[in-house]
This record gives C-alpha cells, structure tokens and sequence, in this order.
DNA sequence: ATTGCGGTTTCTGTATACACAAGAGTGATC
DNA sequence: GATCACTCTTGTGTATACAGAAACCGCAAT
C-alpha cells in the first residue's frame, strides 16, 4: 500500500499537494504522528515546506481516508485507534477478505499463486533467520495480497481492501509480533493459497474466516498484554 | 463517512467547498452530469458560484467516492458505469451487506425492525398505489437501511456501505423499475427482517444473498432491455 | 494530403492576501 | 474576589494572482 512510492522510481517532479499527503499519510501510519496529534494548517504547511492550499487537499483525502478528523473550527487531528474500533475493522475486513478469496478461487488462475505457495512453504525456516527473516517474511505478505488483487478483478472490491489494509497497518504498530503466531499465520496462509489453487471457493472462505478469527485474537491479546506490562514498567520502552 | 456534514442539520450558512460537493454529487448521482463528462475547474467554480479553490476540495472529495476521475493535465471527468461494473458493484456489495445483516442479526435488538416489519408486510399494498406508492416504497428501504446501519454499529462497515449506496443510486437510474421485481424484492426484505427478529444470522445471511442475486440480475435484464429498446427505437427516449 | 513545428491559448497547480469567526487574555465593574 | 465584556490574537475559509505545462491551431514543408 504504501510502496506506491517505491514503484515509481522516476524521481517526476511530485505536485505538492501529492507530497503532503504521503509523507502526511506516512506519518501517521507509521504512528509518528501518534492518534490524537491536533495538526494545524499553517503549522503542517510550513513543516511539510508547501502552501496552504496543496495542504488542504491532502488534509481532504486523509480525512476521506479516515485517517484524520476535522474538528469544529479549531484544525484537525489523527484519528485514534480504540480496542472497539480494532474489532470493528476486522468485521469489515472478514467481509472483504472471505469475498476476495472466494473470488480468486473461483476465477481459477492458478499461476500467480504456484510460486507464493513455495515460498510460504519454506517460511517458518524463513522465520527462524530474526529479524530480516521476519521482513523478508511481510514482503511474502504484501506479495500475497497483490496476488490476491489481481485475481480478484475488482476496483470496488480492491479499493475497500486497499483502505482497511492503511488502517490495519496502523494497528500491526500497536502490538508487538508474536513469532508463534507468524508461523501459526504462514500455516493459514498456506492452506488458503492450497484451496485458491484448487479452485475450491468455499475451503477458501473458511480458511480465511478462521486465519482473520486467529489474527484478530493475537492482535487483542496482544494489545492486552502490551498494556499490561506498560502500566507496570512505564518507562520500559 | 459524509455524515459529518448530515450531522449539522442546521441551516448554517455552509461553506462553499461544502455547497459545490453537495451540488456536483447530486447532479451526478442524479444522473443529471452523465457519465465521462468533462468538467473544468474554472467552468464549473462559474456555475457553481464559487472560487476554484473550494472547488478544487470538492472535486477532490469526489474523487475519494470514486464519482470523478482526474484527467491528465486537462480537468476531470464524470467516471462512467458498465455492465462489468454493476457485477463487480454488487460482488462488494454482497460481502457488505451480507455481513452487515449478519451482524445486525447477532445483536439481537429486534425493536427498530418491528415497525418496518409491519411496514414491508403492508409493502404490496403500497406498491399498488402508483408513483406515489414507490415513492414510498424507496422511504421504508431507506428506513431500512438506516436501522441497519444503526443496527450494525460500526463505523467502518456502514461507511463503506454508504460508499457502496451511492454507486448503487447512480446506477438504478439507467434502468426502469420492473413493478413485479419490486413486489419479490419486497417479500425477500420481509424474510430479511424476520431472520433478525428472530436473530437468526445464519438465515439472514442467506436470506440477503438471495436477495442481492435477485436484484442484479433483474438490474441486468432491466439494462439489456433498455439498451435493445434503445437500439430499435433510437429516438424513443 | 500529411506531417512536423512553433506560437498561442487555456487550464491547472501553487502561493498569497484578505475577511471573518472563535478563543484567550485582560481589564473593569459589581 | 468574581464575573462579564471587550479586544487582540490566531486560524480557517475563500478569492485571486501568477507561473508553468499541455493542448490547439495554423503554417509550411515534404
């Protein structure tokens, strides 16, 4: 989602408006600017080196992302993520998760898929190599979900993925990652690869049902323990 | 997601970016800017009676609802609809919907569906009224949808439902209701409503995918038949 | 007839200036 | 001492001016 900005390795003169936005859209996803942060125009504008007015337009795309909320009369601020909201995503994205895959299993093109089945078969050696395993491991990921992109052949579809996924990446911040779950997750990914390949629409729907069902525990339980263990050692990190 | 501005139901004197959304939205939705119009920023700013810059927010939030597309260096245009569209429209539709009523189904709240389950049990009737009584008709879906959403609770689904409607609204208007689909579409509502009542997800689920298959492909006939009506009889209409 | 080139024109992208509204701070009055 | 009002500051909303780029038109040359 956000290398778009990798993909285009022409350094072609970006319009202001553009720059704002993703280095906005950066910061907040990479949780630089932390939820609740209250921005004010002049102040971004100047920050970000452009006038107000570019600064506006990606301010109103970021706030149709719902990344960020306008707030009466006094600027705006980053939207925050609240335990209620994490599992309200997720309701949103099993939807388009289950209808994406069950898609892509019933177009029957299993080429794109043969290759990231290798590879998420090698993966937990892959996730004993620390840390940069463990990236090489998200970049298989992302693959994945392009994969999936493709297959499914639908802007609307894509689009609304595309937005939950910006949200989600904010929330991955929050909780550290379990490397037991990693692994459990690539197992999940694997048998929802095996039933894309076989064409199997429903096996597809359910296995991903029960990988998000998995997701979503770890990421709370996660949240929980995170939390618990800053009340008790603050300063920790 | 464009609630905030139904939220202040006040009369307060709106801003022009505001007032130049509302009206360049209507009109497209309305189907009145066909199309793959083109639009320049300061033509329209004109008509509008605004300045480009609120405009240009405008123009920018419709881009966000997929309404509009920008065009290399010359202004932006109305994005266009086709038949591929409407499938891949209702493919998210489906997943949305499906798991909204799912939802609303788990809650278990069944109060705000008793007065619309009279309502739709009474639908017939109505529908034997004319214009008048599709009018009112298209007021009960809405009450429908607006308790469903109420129903849901959760801002990410209902916003991409909304996103969804809007598509929805332009494309009802390429095709004639068929009287006799209203009737069916009625009693599947009723069936929805019911499995709610009785909080029963798994039969409301399949009850709205049933319902969703019902509708496209009458979409679909509605628009074949038009489109052949249209090419026999060019200057019918 | 067609194609290439240059001038012109129009339109976008951006900056900036101005007006108005909201808040905070201060002073005066009760 | 507290409260209210006024002003001053700050920040948004809008208009407009300016610069750069892209399309259009005409002209000429092959």
């Amino acid at each position: 989602m956000y290398t778009e900005t990798a993909m285009l390795g022409l350094d072609a003169p970006l319009r202001a408006s553009e720059r704002a936005y993703r280095q906005l859209r950066g910061e907040i996803v990479s949780g630089l600017l932390a939820p609740g942060t209250a921005l004010l125009e002049v102040e971004q504008a100047e920050r970000i080196g452009v006038s107000r007015t570019p600064l506006r337009e990606a301010v109103a795309r970021l706030i149709a992302d719902g990344l960020v909320v306008g707030r009466r009369g006094r600027g705006f601020e980053v939207t925050d993520i609240s335990v209620d909201s994490i599992s309200e995503l997720y309701e949103l994205r099993q939807a388009l998760e289950v209808q994406a895959i069950r898609l892509a299993a019933t177009r029957r093109d299993p080429a794109p898929f043969l290759a990231l089945r290798d590879a998420f078969v090698t993966a937990p050696e892959l996730l004993d190599q620390g840390d940069i395993g463990v990236r090489r491991y998200y970049v298989l990921i992302d693959e994945l979900e392009d994969a999936l992109d493709a297959a499914v052949e639908n802007p609307f579809l894509v689009g609304a993925l595309r937005a939950v996924r910006t949200h989600l990446a904010r929330i991955r911040r929050l909780a550290r990652r379990n490397p037991l779950r990693l692994r459990a997750a690539a197992a999940e990914h694997l048998l929802i690869i095996d039933a894309i390949i076989a064409g199997d629409p429903s096996l597809a729907a359910h296995a991903t049902h029960i990988h998000l069902h998995q997701s979503l525990l770890s990421v709370l339980a996660a949240i929980d323990e995170d939390s618990a263990s800053s009340r008790s050692t603050t300063a920790a990190d």
